[in-house]
DNA sequence: CGTTTTTCCGTAAACGTTTACGACAACACA
DNA sequence: TGTGTTGTCGTAAACGTTTACGGAAAAACG
């Protein structure tokens, strides 16, 4: 039913070498005959079956996108990631790349998933999100020589595939900065207790800004939770019960920073009012929220586009001059200020 | 570097033939022999080449999910989709396969996207999201053949493909009841201007109810706008401005309401204290927004599970008995009070 | 023991491409 | 005219599978 190369061939009365080089663009064939061949395609519907290239070439043209949603968020549903997806799909598509999208249940292991991929050949190369602090899915991408670029900063597999990731040290920093500026000196910080990388990066940058300003860094006031809004909610009471109350509160999530929120009014505290909020990584919900809750703001959409580049350079089937290969972006976030500090 | 199946056979001193029919659980092969394949394939870390597969099958064991992006939708980024992404991948998963997400340009006919995916044969069913009241993708995919599932009702295409769609018209119809039931008679319907055909089973609900309690529809009480905040915000003023103004808003999506309830506020009018507001289909904006708006929430990620399964029955080579093939369903929104109404 | 059935396996074709290689004709050049 | 070059095309192998077919050995049966 679909028509293949032969059909197209015996239409014409040529071999099937000659369709597929005129299809192709080589040089070794007759200008007439080229085109004879390219009107008869586009007459008889004639799109070459991507499994026969595949299989005789040995690549996909897909990549997959591997996101594993956090334990325990069912409904919540990561906005941050469609933008994201929207630009690594489109710069993808512009080099006819598909995109495999390849999620773990949430909490589930993902290396298993990532395994079927690279074993059984169904991307080319994959990008991978949620990057942990040491991350075995780069240890055996690594191992197994599979090209791969990744969403986030890991420690695993040192300087050997390309990474973006967004500046959470920077922001961390900046974070404190604005409050000291405004007063603050009692300064909380909330992360995720995963060991997921943007975790420490922040907190790095929340403890270099603190000693900057000669400002003792009190444990007691650092907390981490679970990656949701019950984390928190939960953890939150935790450094408002310290002896010496905070101020201010920099949250390391939007989830988190929603369910702090809820805490905080339960125990009577006002972000905007009695208390300062500010939240790492800004989503529509910071927006919304009410008191608006200032954030930093990544661009997610061109975020995506970049890494597929750098993804690309990186494979030998698309790599520029060799020189071009970018290995390690950190982009900067920006200060949206609305309601809540 | 990767194995095939011709370095099992010869490091077994067997043929192809026996490999391949022992990997995939044929009966004639020797129960010895199928234990030793398989041992051999787990100790040389074999896993069959998923091109050589398709090739030879004729099946990709893909299946793509278009998603296109309402034009002017950046930032936002659709939290709709990813729950429902989940369910689908999830289920998919199952069944060992892919999903592959095609995005259009926000704004661009996705048709030549989907073209290619058809007649390069990259995927062995689609999923159309998004789906427009004729919807040319249909047309196109009925005719060509290709088997495919929608999520969200159309006109195109009678009922030869199974189709899942939240009950927009009873939700319509249901908001008013709850309106009226809370003394309201003037209550307006905000939509979205395109094509989509929700848009029209919500009013249809709308009108229904307002029948049925013997109130006359007013025109100027409807209006289309542009489906994101800025629709929402420039459209809601008309409905305020018709003589005899509303005491109640329905919303037909929740970016819109948004956009409109900013409009609200400044002219002076508070939802849930001057007016009553209703959205039909909630996200987690909603929620926390401020006032929260009360809103009808759909089970997104049992909706992707269960479209993954109706296009799954329907496609010959996983389909059930012939009895059990489901064409269509239409599921319930269930009802989230919040504040604003 | 002879015949039939069953069990198991090897052979080879097929899926739809791309591409290395060689062949043939046309042409240029001396 | 003979030789070398260039342009164009056909042939066939290869990519990694699955599977129809047939054959040999083993088992079952009389």
């Amino acid at each position: 039913m679909a028509s293949s190369i032969h059909d197209l061939a015996r239409h014409l009365n040529i071999s099937i070498g000659t369709v597929s080089r005129a299809l192709n663009g080589r040089a070794d064939v007759n200008a007439e005959t080229r085109q004879r061949v390219l009107e008869a395609a586009r007459k008889l519907n004639y799109s070459p079956n991507q499994s026969g290239r595949s299989l005789r070439q040995g690549a996909t043209r897909s990549i997959a996108f591997m996101l594993q949603p956090h334990p325990g968020d069912q409904q919540y549903g990561e906005p941050f990631f469609i933008p994201f997806l929207t630009g690594l799909q489109a710069r993808l598509a512009e080099y006819d790349l598909d995109l495999m999208v390849v999620m773990g249940e949430p909490g589930q292991y993902q290396q298993e998933r990532l395994r079927r991929v690279v074993e059984t050949r169904r991307a080319d190369a994959v990008v991978l999100a949620n990057t942990r602090r040491e991350d075995d899915r780069i240890d055996y991408l690594s191992k197994a020589g599979f090209p791969f670029a990744t969403l986030g900063r890991s420690q695993s597999g040192g300087d050997t595939y390309p990474s973006l990731d967004i500046d959470f040290e920077k922001a961390g920093d900046e974070a404190v900065d604005r409050l000291v500026a405004r007063g603050h000196r009692r300064i909380a910080a909330i992360r995720p207790s995963l060991d997921l990388n943007f975790g420490y990066l922040f907190l790095d940058g929340y403890r270099k800004a603190l000693k900057r300003h000669g400002i003792e860094v009190d444990p007691g006031l650092i907390a981490d939770g679970f990656i949701n809004e019950a984390g928190g909610y939960q953890v939150t009471p935790r450094v408002m019960l310290s002896k010496d109350r905070p101020t201010a509160i920099i949250f390391n999530n939007d989830a988190m920073a929603l369910g702090g929120c809820k805490a905080l009014a339960e125990m009577g505290i006002r972000p905007g009012h009695d208390i300062a909020v500010i939240v790492i990584v800004d989503t529509p919900l910071c927006r919304y929220f009410s008191p608006a809750l200032t954030a930093f703001r990544p661009s997610l959409e061109p975020m995506g586009r970049r890494l597929a580049e750098m993804l690309l350079a990186s494979l030998p089937a698309f790599a520029g001059p060799e020189g071009t290969r970018i290995m390690r972006e950190v982009w900067p976030l920006e200060l949206v200020a609305r309601e809540s500090d």
